[in-house]
RNA sequence: GCCGAAGUGGCGGAACUGGCAGACGCGGCGGACUCAAAAUCCGCAGGGGUUCAGAGCCCCGUGAGGGUUCGAUUCCCUCCUUCGGCACCA
């Protein structure tokens, strides 16, 4: 009997897929489309991890299925190669970052198609390729000509060690997302898209994907829309000038019970309304803040400080007097930087009062009458003391109030967001250029058209600087240029584009990679798009996850594309934690490199294993014991297997009807498992079956040779060919076929019916007390005969009253006695 | 604090719509093969009790407590723990 050498096979069948054209995509076929999507990889130096395997094995398990089942599939793969590390590494070693990210790719490359991965290859994508980058370079332009791009001079996030500005939502507790450097504000000039302006959309839509809730309540937290109002307070300073301080509330049922306003310590108006015999304390207070800020950012304890200001201010409802206070709780940069007080309704208003003596005036109450209050009530109810607007709900009130308040022009219902406009220019050179040119005229003049891409030239000192420039700006050649309007001599804007400007669209492209006249064809882009199942790590929920869905509607309102959202399911991979339950890192020494695992065991094992390892969308621990058990099953299916091959022996047994039985059932099993994408069960499910065959097999050594054996192994080959595509193919072309198993249609059950006789439980209160094989179909009262009959039953019924029955047809019957 | 996910043997984890808890795998134990070991193959195995022993039989058991139900890992309530996210958001 042959030997299952996996090297051997793999590296066979590998080049007769690669050589007969397998999985490419047709445009336009008449099958039913699917287009499977992984994240594409960022070509690091160290290669692909088995973090990538558990993203890609499971999603070339679905695109194969996929094929199996008639579906035009398009299962393809790139490399988003922008980026810093591929800089920091080119600083390092002196190598242009264009060469590394070549030579990274290469390694990429060989690795993907090691995993036997069935990618449409002729598709590949390169974002730091020109011919790819031109285009993101048109979408800049694209925003730029809706108005969605504009350029300010402001104080951002910036990182100190990768010496670039950063987007909000590449701060991670005030870290750096990428290499985990505390960041500092620095004002520069900067360009933003304008996602804010489509954080409405954003929201609503989330409602019609199926993502991951975890993914979508991460989003919806992000874009943090709430709903309330603006009301004007009037501030009196000392010197007796009115100001106006907006406070922004989403209570504003509680506005009578407002008794004290609060500024931000940065807010303008402190200057003005401290008092002179307040100011030095005022001024203490706020240097204490600022060294608070700069200490412990991050502090959990949250004591509510704050100063009396010496001023008050107007409530515009009732027209009391509130003292003004400053206090670090409340943050400048959200809503107005100034809150009303109301320590009868929120919980930090409530500790501030107490700590300041400022007293607390119920207007809300459950009942609508004024009660004892020992702590903050933040709940709605029925107003109290609250004017004429006493005994409304607060729902009611609240609309009632600021349509008052509009009348009166003193307040109005306004909606405020978390999310803030996305900083797209990045201080950095390995990174697709901004095409905008500074005339001294014009302004920002977008580069026309036809003059695109802005290339980023070779030559030039790529390292980052602290200046807050591009190292971009220290080449002549490439700063010097003409204004496309006047013709005057003009500077070429220096910063990069955000990496995540390139992998917001490229989705989009592999439906029609090699376009040179346009990003991609409206038709190609219709016919494959919107991706039915993305498969990435979570990580990127408010960072890719949130930016492509901004491209996408962009896309759509500017009728370039005929959807909004371009992922329609979302899958999130668990990660694959070393065997010492810890993260992989090189630090720790827990790294599994996926080319040694292949070099021991075999790509299919290395699959097969992934896919065993644990629930998909959970983390799990690698196992050297686990790999083991993998591998040893897909010897013992071969082995099996490969009995049959060149036998052509065919006997005949009475037993094969339950052979063929019981392939339907996992025909129907396995099918299940992979639509829900159950691929651990999915494997324990095949070395069911697996256990199954040999086990009537070590009954009966002939009963191989009977053609349901047979068939069942067949079906058995052509099923577990998405997990494992080369052990396989070649035991499939062992069994006689001539055409690859991947052509093969996904096996449907025969109807073949079970035996009529089935297990009936028998409880007695609940509890099982007996198991009885009978005919299917059986009434009731059949089935009452048999349970009485048993002596296992009777020992429990015995002298006691029977209250009630309950039947289940074939399935169970529950004895219920009476107390 | 808020939002989300999850708690099941020694371990990873199964269990359809409320109906046999622990599938499958790892590790463990016993046996076969072998001079021996490894590999391979066959078998056992939730915990406890009863029993000389085995079969058998009984009790307990899915984070804790309560509830609904003939019946709960599954549904409801309260609580605890772990992980992930957000966090003075007014």
């Amino acid at each position: 009997m042959e030997k299952y050498d996996f090297l051997f096979i793999q590296k066979k069948w590998q080049k007769y897929w690669e050589e007969h054209n397998f999985y490419r995509a047709e445009d336009f076929s008449d099958k039913p489309k699917y287009y499977i999507l992984v994240m594409f990889p960022y070509p690091s130096g160290s290669g692909l991890h088995v973090g990538h395997c558990r993203n890609y094995i499971p999603a070339d398990v679905i695109a194969r299925y996929k094929r199996m089942k008639g579906f035009n599939v398009l299962h393809p793969i790139g490399y988003d190669a922008f980026g810093l590390p591929a800089e920091n590494y080119a600083i390092q070693k002196g190598i242009p970052p264009k060469i590394v990210t070549q030579n990274n790719i290469k390694t990429f490359r060989r690795q993907l198609r090691m995993l036997g991965l069935s990618y449409d290859w002729s598709r590949e994508i390169n974002t730091s390729d020109p011919e790819y980058y031109k285009w993101t370079e048109w979408f800049f332009e694209l925003l730029y000509k809706r108005g969605l791009a504009h350029e300010n001079v402001s104080s951002e996030w910036w990182c100190p060690h990768c010496k670039t500005i950063l987007a909000n939502e590449q701060v991670i507790d005030g870290k750096c997302w990428r290499c985990g450097t505390p960041v500092v504000k620095k004002e520069l000039k900067e360009w933003f898209f304008k996602i804010t302006s489509y954080a409405d959309k954003l929201l609503d839509d989330l409602n019609n994907i199926d993502w991951p809730e975890r993914i979508k309540s991460m989003q919806r937290n992000w874009i943090g829309k709430s709903k309330g109002a603006e009301v004007n307070f009037v501030a009196v300073d000392p010197s007796g000038n009115e100001h106006n301080v907006p406070v922004f509330t989403t209570r504003v049922d509680t506005i009578f019970g407002v008794t004290f306003l609060v500024l931000a310590p940065e807010h303008p108006l402190v200057k003005k309304v401290t008092t002179r015999e307040n100011i030095e304390k005022v001024e203490k207070y706020l240097e204490d803040a600022q060294r608070k800020r700069e200490i412990d950012r991050l502090s959990t304890e949250k004591e509510k400080t704050g100063i009396f200001t010496g001023s008050y201010a107007i409530n515009p409802l009732n027209g009391e007097k509130v003292p003004i206070y400053i206090g670090d709780y409340v943050v400048y940069s959200y809503g107005t930087g100034a809150v009303m007080g109301v320590p009868a309704h929120d919980l930090r208003d409530f500790v501030f009062a107490k700590k300041h003596s400022i007293p607390i005036k119920q207007v809300i109450s459950p009942a609508g009458k004024e009660t004892e209050l020992n702590e903050a009530y933040t709940e709605d109810g029925i107003l109290v003391n609250s004017g004429k607007f006493s005994g409304l709900k607060s729902a009611e009130a609240r609309e009632k109030i600021v349509s008052y308040m509009e009348e009166k022009g003193i307040g109005n219902s306004i909606v405020r967001y978390h999310i803030r406009d996305w900083i797209i220019s990045r201080q950095r050179y390995w990174g697709a250029p901004i095409p905008i040119v500074h005339c001294p005229v014009h302004g920002a003049v977008p580069v026309p058209e036809e003059d695109l891409p802005v290339l980023l030239p070779d030559e030039v000192d790529f390292t980052p600087r602290d200046s807050g420039e591009s190292p971009l700006a220290n080449d002549p050649d490439f700063v010097n240029t003409t204004c496309p309007v006047c013709g005057k001599p003009s500077e070429r804007e220096t910063d990069t584009q955000d990496g995540f400007a390139c992998s917001s669209w490229y989705f989009l492209r592999y439906a029609d990679p090699h376009n040179d006249k346009e990003p991609f064809s409206r038709d190609k882009v219709n016919y494959w798009l919107p991706v039915d199942l993305y498969i990435g790590g979570a990580e990127h929920a408010v960072m890719h996850l949130l930016y492509s869905r901004f491209y996408t509607h962009v896309l759509y309102d500017a009728g370039l594309i005929g959807f909004k959202e371009p992922f329609k399911k979302l899958l999130n991979q668990g990660m694959i934690l070393g065997p010492d339950h810890q993260k992989m890192s090189k630090s720790k020494g827990n790294v599994i490199n996926p080319d040694d695992v292949i070099k021991k065991y075999g790509t299919d094992t290395l699959r097969a294993y992934v896919l065993f390892i644990g629930p998909f969308d959970t983390d799990a621990a690698w196992s050297t014991e686990g790999i083991n058990g993998v591998h040893r099953f897909i010897n013992r299916f071969w082995n099996l297997f490969a009995n049959l091959a060149d036998s052509n022996k065919v006997l005949s047994f009475d037993s094969e009807k339950e052979i063929s039985v019981v392939t339907d059932k996992w025909i129907r099993k396995i099918t299940k498992q992979m639509e829900s994408f159950k691929f651990n069960t999915m494997l324990s499910s095949f070395m069911e079956w697996l256990n199954y065959l040999v086990k009537i097999s070590n009954e009966n050594k002939d009963i191989i040779y009977t053609k349901a054996f047979r068939n069942s192994v067949e079906t058995f080959v052509q099923m577990i060919a998405p997990a494992v595509p080369h052990v396989s193919e070649e035991l499939w072309h062992m069994l006689g076929h001539s055409e690859s198993v991947h052509l093969s249609k996904w096996p449907e059950p025969k109807g073949i019916h079970k035996e009529d006789k089935t297990d009936i439980i028998i409880e007695v209160n609940g509890k099982l007390r007996d198991k009885v094989k009978v005919a299917k179909g059986l009434s009731e009262e059949e089935v009452k005969e048999i349970a009485f009959a048993s002596s296992k039953v009777e020992k429990f019924v015995e002298g006691k009253d029977i209250g009630r029955i309950i039947f289940v047809k074939d399935k169970l019957l529950n004895i219920v006695l009476k107390r």
